[in-house]
RNA sequence: GCCGAUGUAGCUCAGCCGGCAGAGCAACUGAUUCGUAAUCAGUAGGUCGCCAGUUCGAUUCUGGCCAUCGGCUCCA
């Protein structure tokens, strides 16, 4: 009796059973197929060796798709392992996925792995893919699985197997040559598909990622279909090297972080002032536009008011406190207690909701020393916070409007973002039905507004379900800037309330928002997605004067008066240099527009800009030019 | 906080087995007065991250601390 395989193209074949996947698939094309690196079968993945004995839905998981790039990757780690164990004796190994660029591999070995062992590891990789092993499945009861890999001293391997559900009563191994691995696959056909990969770096890893267990080393590596391929990628990481806002904060001159005055701290230069300043002269006029009111706490607050709000109970690890005249205070890691005391000191009608409170806040978090990174993560940042007290039948159309506000503010800076929604953690306060009511206005809106978002079990705020909008940088990093949270319970340890049209004191909700989240995590950011060549609104210099000789610094100084004047943000660079040399450095500075002064433009009375992507303007009018500028501010650009 | 690597001039980086600290760029001085990505010559510049220890002698070896980088965990 035949069997009958149905194609995705509807194609159907009648074939004797036992016949592998990867057969029918040259059946199908009318030939064997190199691209081809696992199968699908009945929508789920399978090796191309997998043997067809009913009717079966089949399809091909080719190398160019991402399914057969994560396949081929995950193939990659296991001959790296594999690598391993043959190079360091002794080596155990634990996990090994494909992840978005490439894989790792997770090891318990006694001496320590370096970049050194690289060569050495690949040499052994590149003679294992030489070898064209086939990968080979096999499946075993757990028992016999639990005493093969412990008879090899995979102890790691006997405790994932050990862990599986009751209910699973068979594992799959896969070998490759003389190595052997628990894994569910599907894998290549062998290892001499492997055409493309590199090691790129070691690092310490917990097993299971949990910080009480043991650190584990792991290797991470990449792998792609072809050389070409891989080259473009490290290429791109070399690229995105360069635009790295560390490496460019310095060369552009804009902020440091110094240890003498300590790690974490931002200390901002003229020009990163200036791009700082023109961010939030930006923010405050936008916000007022939509209703909000600019208002300011102090620094430190009296420890009780922490200890009223739940700070002190439940983020007292992240705080810093001071003492004063036998007063503990805390300074402030987050901005709402004073919000809150603004709120409280008159009585508050439903006509005056929603008040929302708006605070270029400054903040300490004491972070722990190893997640510092530059502007990202940093231990004193100012929020672009604000704190909107409403009724509850308001929660709608203000969790909209932020939503909009969010959205309209990454359209200015050209950000793509996702959105997550985050529920209740371990650690939080507040009862059960306030955290199901939070949880389900923020849902509610996101549905309302037809928001595509994602839902983070457990990683909500202390004391309220958030909303976090991921923007995306350079490196693909994910940087939560955006973030709405909702808050029951601050209302109710403040005992805040209003009057409704009953007469009666009734509870007003809280949201926490920031729009760009810290302005230093942003600034940091927008550096990476900018390459620093920032856009003319934005630039902390808008423009060069460029001299080709002395003797046009006089016409050059009068032409600089007069930008400055219109508020142009204007550069001096009249030292005795060749032209071609003060380009070159205008250029390495990211500077909009060169305004090139000779003879010409002296006698027309006219600047002759060139733009830092090579073009060159013309002579114009120094009015013509300040024009220009104002029209690229008004409009973003 | 944990694992590993790193810390030398303003910046980027050399410096072997312990014996007076090196380059390029930047800075400064002079010459040159030049039209769209680097003019030439000269001068100056250092607590070799910090603190101990070993040694006749430490940038180099050992220990502790601080910081940075790559990750893990955690987060705006």
């Amino acid at each position: 009796m035949d069997i009958k395989i149905i194609f995705p193209d509807k194609k159907e074949l009648a074939v004797k059973p036992g016949i592998t996947a990867g057969k029918a698939i040259s059946l199908w094309y009318n030939k064997a197929l190199d691209s081809a690196v696992a199968a699908k079968v009945n929508g789920k993945p399978a090796d191309l060796t997998y043997t067809l004995n009913e009717d079966t839905a089949l399809d091909i998981i080719e190398i160019s798709s991402d399914e057969g790039l994560s396949i081929l990757r995950h193939s990659i780690s296991h001959v790296m392992a594999h690598a391993v164990q043959d190079v360091f004796a002794g080596a155990k190994v634990s996990i090994g996925p494909s992840i978005e660029d490439g894989f790792y591999y997770d090891f318990e070995y006694a001496e320590k792995f370096t970049n050194d062992d690289f060569p050495k590891i690949e040499k052994r990789m590149r003679e294992i893919i030489a070898a064209d092993y086939p990968f080979i499945r096999e499946e075993m009861t757990r028992q016999k699985a639990v005493k093969l890999f412990a008879g090899r001293g995979e102890d790691y391997k006997v405790e994932l197997i050990n862990d599986l559900p009751t209910d699973v009563s068979t594992v799959s191994i896969y070998k490759d040559g003389d190595y052997i691995d628990l894994c569910r696959g599907p894998h290549i056909p062998s290892t001499g598909k492997i055409k493309a990969f590199k090691l790129l770096s070691v690092a310490g890893a917990y097993w299971r990622g949990d910080e009480k267990n043991k650190m584990l080393q792991r290797i991470y590596g990449t792998g792609f279909a072809d050389e070409q391929a891989l080259n473009d990628h490290l290429n791109l990481l070399e690229e995105a090297k360069k635009r790295d806002h560390r490496r460019l904060g310095k060369e552009l001159d804009l902020f440091q972080i110094n240890d003498e005055a300590g790690a974490g701290l931002v200390i901002f230069h003229p020009k990163g002032m200036l791009l700082r300043y023109i961010i939030e002269d930006w923010e405050r006029k936008e916000h007022l536009k939509r209703g909000y009111d600019m208002v300011m706490g102090p620094q430190i607050l009296k420890i009780d008011l922490w200890k009223k709000s739940g700070h002190f109970e439940h983020y007292r690890d992240n705080m810093y406190f001071t003492e004063i005249d036998e007063q503990v205070y805390g300074i402030k890691p987050m901005n709402c207690l004073a919000h809150m005391l603004i709120y409280k000191s008159k009585i508050r009608s439903y006509r005056d909701l929603p008040l929302r409170y708006f605070e270029l806040g400054t903040v300490h978090r004491h972070e722990k020393t190893g997640v510092l990174h530059g502007l990202l993560r940093v231990r004193q940042f100012t929020q672009d916070d604000a704190h909107i007290l409403c009724m509850p039948e308001q929660l709608n159309s203000e969790i909209r409007a932020i939503a909009d506000f969010v959205n309209y503010a990454m359209g200015i800076f050209g950000f793509e973002y996702e959105v997550e929604l985050s529920t209740r953690p371990q650690n939080s306060i507040g009862t059960d039905e306030d955290w199901a009511l939070a949880t389900k206005a923020l849902e509610n809106a996101l549905k309302d507004n037809k928001i595509n978002y994602k839902v983070n079990e457990g990683d909500g705020a202390f004391y309220g379900p958030k909303i976090d909008f991921k923007l995306k940088d350079a490196l693909k990093r994910k940087w939560q800037c955006a973030t709405i949270q909702c808050d029951f319970t601050l209302p109710e340890r403040f005992d805040l309330n209003y009057i409704g049209v009953d007469g009666e004191k009734h509870r007003p909700v809280m949201l926490h928002r920031v729009i760009l989240g810290a302005i230093e995590r942003f600034i940091g950011v927008l550096i990476e997605h900018y390459a620093g060549a920032f856009p003319v609104w934005l630039s902390p210099t808008q423009c060069i004067l460029l001299t080709v000789t002395d003797k046009h610094i006089n016409y050059a100084e009068t032409v600089y008066e007069k930008l400055i004047a219109d508020g142009i943000r204007c550069e001096k660079f009249f030292d005795n240099e060749k032209l071609g040399y003060k380009i070159r450095q205008a250029q390495m500075q990211k500077i909009p527009y060169m305004l090139v002064i000779g003879d010409k433009e002296m006698e027309g009375q006219t600047v002759a800009p060139r733009t830092r992507d090579g073009q060159n303007l013309g002579a114009i009018s120094v009015q013509k030019f300040i024009a220009l500028i104002n029209e690229m501010c008004e409009k973003k650009k």
